[in-house]
Parts: structure tokens; C-alpha cells; sequence
DNA sequence: AAATCTCGGTAACATATGTTACATTATTAA
DNA sequence: TTAATAATGTAACATATGTTACCGAGATTT
């Protein structure tokens, strides 16, 4: 049980309460461990959410698909992350994405209603849940300002160069394809934009999608308008 | 002070809440009126969020601005809407958008730490808040979905068609040029591709802004691959 | 080391969207 | 009503991105 605690203990949920107080709160609360072996899949889009669950242990994988059958990774869910917490609330409930795991899990579940009680006893933990899900829509919202803002490659490239280089230097990582389909773009279009820009002397190309900026001054000047 | 209260009444917030338990909860609490005329800004970007702000009379509307200047409307907030309710809690304790007053208007203000007594107090608020949160998240969740699915002015026209035709008719509000705006498109641009369908026979111009479906199936099977 | 495989760079071509300009039609103001 | 203003449909042209194909460089396996 301790080890339990253990781990949630370091969840954005429990984040900040002492081990005795998360013994005491929960010892009065139903709820359940599930674990899950790689490959399986624990959630299907579409799936009712009944309450909240939290990956105490292993690594998640959050997919979409789009009709034809094209997927794109939405982003890991490490241990202690709250899973779909903006859709436990609200019209919706059910699961936005397909939930794979990626390395073997357990997984916290403790139903809508207990989670409100344990909201209503601890101020802690009700901040953090409304941080939490605040947290999510904040993140959205930026994307869809991006969305919005970036719409060029060019810009999206800029951005993602000046967020990622170290010293002079960045690369494309895990891969420049994956990198082309984070900003949703045919791969050979971003490798293109690249071109250009290692033409104009901005960059230079040190290695296996590897590259030095040359000139910043130009590269922030591009930016706009 | 019961006008106040009925007009709280309808709000997000306090929805299902009845009178005598408005009157009674917000008796012990502090929280404040302001009141502004069409024309002025109620906020602008960055500017600090320290509590909740609803919208109990008048009209307002969110506006964000690119780099450029180039500004792009969100959508209005009528009365009784939570005044960007992702954005008092989390990470950033700021407003995310320019607020301009569309028509006077009369807004409720508590401080974030009162609302947190009020939710603690009163399961139901604690719920229409954790609703109202979740709300955003998932909408914004949605825009984000479309812009990576409905990639091109095509795909969007379409869904937009099949979403606001009433009896195979339908116009674009408020007006084509907002439809462009809202698709994130140049106006000409959606302009041509409306009438390539006409040319299709797949619409009919009936009037300004205004069309007829004539074949609704080629709508659809166009809509994919 | 050799064979195989995957990824990344590049080019030619096709398509989609943006830009600008203009005439026409509604809407608003005088 | 008339004049002014704004919105819309359209066309020609410019630009950005997608698609396909091919080759060579690294990585991986044998």
C-alpha cells in the first residue's frame, strides 16, 4: 500500500500532501489499481470516463486517427499524469484519443463522485485539480493560437529552431519525419523550407538532420510580418 | 441586490442554484460590480486574472491580434458567461485575448480564493465549475482535432454546410467574410471554392451569402478520402 | 565486411491557397 | 431618393505546399 501512496505522491493530483494525509484521505475512499501489459490498449476513443485515472507507473501513448487511418501521437503520458482530465467533467465523457500502452502500467481509478469528496475535504487537492485541468485547456489554447498564428512552415520551423537549438545548434528529433508530421506537413516540404534556408546562409547542415544556425539575426527577422 | 441575484441565476456558475441560496452564500462573501460602456477595453493581454469574472449584462467581445496587427474575433461572450474561466487557475494568471466592451455592460468579480470557499461550500458550484472548465478544454480539444483533420478549404466548407443547412438551405453568418475569417481562409479563396461546387451542381445561389444544396449525397462522398 | 533497410535530401510536377484588382449588388448614411 | 459604403462574386497571377520518384548516406542485420 505504502508503495502506492508512494507514487502518488508525486501525481499532479497529490502533488504538495504529505504521505500521512494521502493515507488518511484515501483510507476512507474506494478505489482500484489496474494494470495493464505493452501493446494492450487501455482506452478506445469513444470509451465512457466514469471517474479519474492516473498512470502511477509505466508510459501511455495517446493516438489519434483520422478516417483514413492515418495516426498522429499526441504526446507520452509519463507516471503521476492525470489521464484525460479535461474530459472527466463537462458535456463530454468520453475518451478524446486511443490510449496504448507503451511500457507495461498501473493505473490509479477512483470514480467522479469519490474525487469530488476528496476535492471538497482538501483545498490542496481541489487547487490542484482545477490547476490541473486549467493547465490542459491553457495548452490547447496555444495550440490553437499557433494554429492560427504559424501558419507557414517557415514560421513553424523558426519557432521550432529557436525553442530547440543549444549553442548554435539543433536537430531534428526523433526524426525530421516525425518532426514534419508534428507540424502536419508532407516531409519533403519541410526538408525544402530547410533547403531555402541553408541557401540563404542561414543555416548549415553539419549532419544527419543536424544543422547550425549561422545567422539568428536573419533567422528572427524572417520572423515577421 | 435581487437583480443582481437573478441575473446570477442564469450564469454558469450558479446555474441550478436557487435565489435564496445565492443570497444566502454570497452574503458572506466578498465580491464586487463593474460596470462598463460600449467602446472600452475590460482587459488587455497579459494583464493579471485575480479571480473570477462573469458577464451579467451586456455584451463583450474577446479579440486576438497577431503580430502584424491582423485581428481575429473568438467568438462574443453573452451574459451570463464565465470571463476566460481556463485562464484563473493554472500556469499563467493571465488574460489570454484583448476584451472589448461590445455593449454596456455589467460584470460580477470574486476573488480567486472566495470562489475556492464557494465551491468548497456548495457541491453543485464546485460542479458547474469543474463543468465550465472542462467545457473549454474540450472545445478548444475539438478545434484542435478539426485543424489537424479538416485541413482544406474544401473539408471545412462541407462540414460547415452539413452542420447549418436547415431544409437544404443555408447562408453564411454573420456574414461570408466572418466564415473566411473564422476557416482561418482568404475570402476569395473561399469564395472560389464555393463556386466550384455551383459549377459541380452540388449548390445553387439563391441570394446574398445564401445557397441551395442541390445534391447532397456528392457532399458527403466528397468529403472523403 | 557485405547485404539490407530506413531515412533524408533533392527535383519535377500538380494542386491549393493567397493576393490583387475590379465590377456588381446590397446596405447604410445623408 | 441619392450618394456613399461595404460585402460579394470573379478572374488573373503569384506563392506555398503536396506528391511522386530517385539516389545516396547512415544505420542495422547477417
Amino acid at each position: 500500500m505504502n508503495e502506492i501512496y508512494n507514487k502518488l505522491m508525486k501525481t499532479t493530483l497529490f502533488n504538495g500532501i504529505p504521505l500521512g494525509e494521502i493515507d488518511k484521505k484515501l483510507s476512507v475512499r474506494k478505489y482500484k489499481i489496474k494494470k495493464y501489459k505493452k501493446g494492450e490498449t487501455v482506452a478506445f476513443r469513444g470509451d465512457e470516463i466514469d471517474g479519474l485515472y492516473i498512470n502511477i507507473k509505466g508510459e501511455l501513448n495517446p493516438e489519434m486517427m483520422k478516417h483514413s487511418g492515418e495516426t498522429r501521437k499526441i504526446g507520452n503520458l509519463d507516471e503521476g499524469e492525470i489521464i484525460a482530465s479535461a474530459f472527466i467533467f463537462g458535456k463530454k465523457f468520453e475518451f478524446p484519443v486511443d490510449l496504448l500502452v507503451e511500457k507495461d502500467c498501473e493505473i490509479f481509478y477512483i470514480s467522479k463522485n469519490e474525487l469530488m469528496e476528496l476535492m471538497i475535504d482538501d483545498k490542496k487537492i481541489l487547487k490542484n485539480f482545477l490547476d490541473e485541468i486549467s493547465n490542459k485547456a491553457q495548452f490547447l489554447s496555444t495550440k490553437v493560437w499557433n494554429a492560427f498564428n504559424n501558419k507557414s512552415i517557415n514560421e513553424k520551423l523558426i519557432n521550432y529552431i529557436l525553442k530547440n537549438e543549444k549553442n548554435g545548434e539543433f536537430l531534428f528529433k526523433p526524426s525530421l519525419k516525425d518532426v514534419a508530421n508534428l507540424f502536419g506537413v508532407a516531409r519533403p516540404s519541410l526538408s525544402r523550407v530547410i533547403g531555402e534556408f541553408v541557401d540563404e546562409g542561414i543555416l548549415e547542415r553539419i549532419g544527419r538532420s543536424k544543422y547550425r544556425v549561422l545567422d539568428i539575426d536573419m533567422l528572427e527577422e524572417k520572423r515577421e510580418f
